[in-house]
DNA sequence: TCTGGGGTCCTAGGACCC
DNA sequence: TCTGGGGTCCTAGGACCC
């Protein structure tokens, strides 16, 4: 790697809103929300509704008035399409840089100082992704170039905010003066890393801004908050100290849960609420080719409603042997709903977590357990029902202890086709 | 009526070892 | 009177991210 880092930090502006206004131009310039699972909170805003001041995370059900007042158009989140969507600008981007960092489902990182100069320079280069993802994929995205991580987060920060830099923002770019007038106008809490509760003490010690985060004394924070704060100050000031990260690593535990679009009561619909997420997990699970060591399944209350009573179960279940397959995972989860459930609540949500991850390829054998079954039916079994719903996707195999009515299910009334990975939801133009 | 889901990393403290 | 020193591992909880 060359000495001096250069990173690209590539950011879809609104990624959620502006996958759905790719299938309905018609959108354009309306005011436009998605809403979280349940349709609960507002997950994304259009430019249109940040300037009527909506929050990220308010809920839907509070918006009702303002939604109409201003025609604001909701979706349910429509995640097949913004993966899919996803995917479609990351491999846009590897045509500019092989080091590729994705690092969630709107941002990839970059590295970029030993290509930049095929394009004329790292703006230009810059200029040039905006464009192509725009052309190619129909997203909006933001550029922000700098020599650490955390400053190109900064950067692209700046590029959405000011017109000025049409989108790319290369720090290195800019003089130490204009630099540090940036950092002074910008609130600590935008600092990547910066949350809730670090910007309350810092503000106690009269760090407000970037600028003032960048100068303060690297031991104190090192003594008051820790390495990972003095990494971000050291990244601040052009150290990097974040590598990109272009393997993506084994998860360390998988989990799927979910709000119920109506409360549950009994046991039954929990014990299928409780398989439908095994068989996500597990597939998943089986996708990364890990084994799980233990399931840990939790049961919850409403804790909105204040004049219910609440209750919040958990449990973890250790398996003799660790594996990946469904049938095994919902026979130990669902011991452990019985164990957990109690009578007389309303439950809102469950989930499972697998946990105690390892690779399947260095399997460890049980001197113990009796005729482990290595005949390989189960994994021929799984690997059917993976290759099934691969093909004719998700649920199109499924547990019989998931039942059949999924009454449980969480509310999903604003759904948006799946314009680019169903052949009977492509999208047509008359 | 109605309030998301899925992750990672670090630290402190306790248990335990010789 | 008087009770060591140097570790590792695990877990829970808290912080952060999108």
């Amino acid at each position: 790697m060359a000495e001096n880092p250069v990173f690209a930090l590539v950011d879809a502006n609104n990624f959620y809103v502006s996958c759905e206004r790719v299938f309905q131009p018609c959108l354009q310039n309306v005011p436009v929300v998605v809403l979280s699972n349940n349709d609960g909170c507002v997950v994304a805003r259009s430019n249109e509704v940040k300037t009527l001041k909506v929050k990220m995370g308010t809920p839907w059900f509070r918006l009702q008035k303002l939604a109409q007042q201003h025609g604001i158009a909701a979706f349910s989140s429509n995640y097949a399409l913004y993966a899919d969507m996803s995917q479609r600008v990351v491999s846009v981007l590897r045509e500019f840089s092989p080091e590729l960092e994705v690092y969630s489902i709107d941002e990839s990182f970059l590295r970029i100082e030993s290509l930049s100069h095929l394009y004329g320079g790292t703006q230009a280069m810059g200029q040039m992704i905006r464009a192509r993802v725009l052309q190619w994929i129909g997203l909006p995205v933001c550029v922000g170039i700098a020599s650490s991580k955390t400053l190109a987060k900064f950067a692209n920060h700046l590029a959405k905010k000011n017109p000025c830099f049409a989108g790319v923002c290369d720090l290195n770019a800019l003089s130490a003066e204009d630099r540090e007038n940036r950092m002074g106008k910008t609130p600590v809490s935008e600092v990547w890393g910066v949350g809730r509760q670090i910007d309350a003490r810092l503000a106690k010690l009269g760090i407000n801004t970037v600028l003032d985060l960048y100068n303060a004394d690297l031991k104190m924070i090192r003594e008051q908050f820790g390495v990972v704060l003095e990494r971000t100050v050291e990244e601040l000031r052009g150290n990097s100290c974040l590598e990109l990260e272009a393997v993506v690593p084994a998860k360390q535990q998988i989990l799927s849960s979910r709000s119920f679009g109506m409360p549950i009561t009994s046991l039954p619909k929990l014990q299928e609420a409780v398989s439908y997420h095994v068989s996500n997990v597990a597939g998943r699970l089986r996708a990364q080719g890990s084994l799980a060591g233990a399931a840990h399944v939790f049961i919850h209350t409403n804790r909105f409603r204040e004049d219910q009573p609440q209750y919040n179960g958990s449990i973890t279940v250790p398996l003799p042997i660790p594996s990946d397959d469904s049938r095994v995972l919902a026979g130990v989860a669902l011991r452990g709903l019985k164990e957990i459930f109690r009578t007389g609540y309303e439950y809102k949500k469950a989930g499972v977590m697998l946990a105690l991850l390892s690779d399947k390829a260095n399997r460890q054998g049980s001197l113990f357990a009796e005729t482990q079954v290595q005949n390989g039916r189960g994994e021929r079994l799984m690997a059917a029902v993976d290759s099934i719903n691969a093909k004719f996707g998700r649920g199109s195999v499924y547990l019989a202890a998931e039942g059949t009515d999924k009454g449980w299910a969480a509310r999903a009334d604003k759904l948006s086709q799946r314009y680019t990975t169903r052949w009977d939801e492509l999208p047509v133009v008359s």
